[in-house]
DNA sequence: GATGAATGAGGTTTCATTCAT
DNA sequence: AATGAATGAAACCTCATTCAT
């Protein structure tokens, strides 16, 4: 027997390693042999794990897919958070310290959909359907059943992301989300 | 003034050629021969008038930085507009109405800043700047000095946009917009 | 305009360069680097004029399948050849000035039966018919009808060149192709 | 005896399972990898018994060029058969019985000679003597001592396998050797 | 100014070979 | 002895760029 390798464990290692790089420098700038020198590995390992770059994208993309904000509301559910002012700035927290995280997934995202050729209807409606639990966790967590107003809160969090991304002086999370959080209490009990 | 206008002329002619494209399939994974060949014009010529893929790219984003929203406020600022709800709505149809390019123009920051040897700061400063005229032009027209809900507005907008690259259907502009002027004139009123 | 060049008689040059090329060296065995170098282009010329090493490969074939010995009987029917003897002697002599091309082209073929993948129906049928095509001239240059004895003679020629390509001294074309013209003159007069 | 014995018999059985391949495929286009999963075995076993692809490929060449007709003779020669005519056919018989052998060892020894590394004057040396084996053992079974009409014989013989290569419909080994046989009665007995 | 053939550095991918198990 | 994961040199191929026309 060969060198034991739980295969499908050090793809996924692998996988972890290259979101980063995909994220920071987008899938057409980057080369093969750039990604295997910068997660440590030779060429040929990276394709025996996977067997093109297009890909090795299009698992990366599938990952990302499968994990997401499951985390998020599992770690902040714990505590009981009785206001909806409470609740915001919760989240608020949660987004700012995972900004790094969800800015990345934006970016691979958008790369994404700028690859024609990975237009495979599978990935792309995955994709979709991590949007929407995307939402529903935001509407779970916030206990609110208005969908207008789910779709305010996670338009704002992207909008916030991608503005921080270009200038992170520009706006500040926690200003934002505790206006926010004033508006959406003055606006509920109308 | 000899050849020399048509010359600047015809550059500016073919960067707006390329926009969409570099918008909808990114730097890296874009070719000079498919850009000349798209815009219809020989490999020959696009090296007459750009003297390097990352010149080319470099001229588009300052173009794009330079012209942006100046359009916008012109063609709304004719109308007289009350009500802050009333700017809103205005706000969110020329939103609606320039959409695609809303969208093509982050496209190409995301895909700036993700290019690492493009950061001169010149550029990056210039980008900045564009993004700080984007948030007064919107300040002045809702006639609103309080900058974070400059800022809050604009966030919406940026994540609006960016939500619905990825599915039109996920949200409304006109119900987030519409929502919006009723938040934000309850919030005012208090 | 661009340096004007006959595109098509160029890859045809090129193609009459590669000849020797792949006979001798064999399909498998030779890398496109190579046969830029040993031809006189670059690689991305190579590629400027055949999409893939496969494709030069098989327009190898197809050229030298469209050849072949047309030329032989042009250049010899001129002379009048009375006998049967007379005329294996000539075609003795046509063999022989020509061996070196006769090996190569049977390498050639023997290498594309090798090469799986381009087992190209058209091609295969192509190649057959240029050996139809080759029995025939036989045929009539001798003037003998007798497909038995045509097949007797075109299997000598190729045994020949074969053997000879092992060890050039092991038989001798001319020797030969007086011992057939002795036993075919006996046997036809039976 | 240790497992010397057997290691070297199992070399030689893996040797004879990549006959076949080799003939088929040719050197240059075929990779270990491949030739490990046809035969059955890993590249690791592969590589504990021949130290590359080429002591692989020159030890298969050795071995074909040991064995080859030696075969051929013991199994015919025990009949007895007094006439030319008769073991012309005898022999006709034989080499249509062996066709696939003869045919892929003219394969692998063009393949061999197309291998310019390769090229070990002892094993040219080996092939060639192995021709002329070949060619002493029709003359003592023939019982012709007219070289020039052996190198007929084997050059018709020669000829046929290669020219049924390319299309087993184009000449017929029994018909040949039924010509050849009527040929030689007539032109002997002159 | 315009063209596209030519170039060769560098990208993606394959493959002989090694080596831990 | 046997396996197959890992390696990196080298294969095939692409692409920014140049340059003769």
């Amino acid at each position: 027997m060969p060198k034991i390798v739980n295969h499908d464990r050090y793809r996924k290692e692998l996988l972890t390693k290259c979101f980063d790089l995909f994220a920071q420098r987008g899938y057409g700038s980057l080369t093969m042999r750039q990604v295997a020198q910068e997660i440590g590995v030779s060429t040929g390992t990276l394709y025996h794990y996977f067997a093109s770059k297009e890909e090795l994208f299009r698992q990366l993309i599938a990952e990302i897919t499968e994990q997401d904000i499951l985390r998020a509301t599992d770690e902040i559910e714990a505590q009981s958070l009785k206001t909806i002012k409470e609740r915001i700035l919760a989240l608020g927290q949660f987004i700012a310290e995972n900004e790094d995280y969800f800015y990345k997934q934006t970016l691979l995202f958008i790369n994404f959909f700028q690859q024609p050729d990975l237009e495979e209807q599978q990935l792309v409606e995955a994709v979709k359907r991590s949007y929407k639990r995307y939402q529903e966790e935001i509407m779970k967590f916030l206990s609110i059943d208005n969908k207008a107003i789910v779709n305010h809160v996670s338009c704002l969090i992207d909008g916030l992301i991608s503005q921080r991304a270009f200038d992170p002086e520009s706006v500040s999370i926690k200003e934002q989300m505790e206006l926010l959080a004033q508006m959406l209490s003055v606006y509920l009990q109308e």
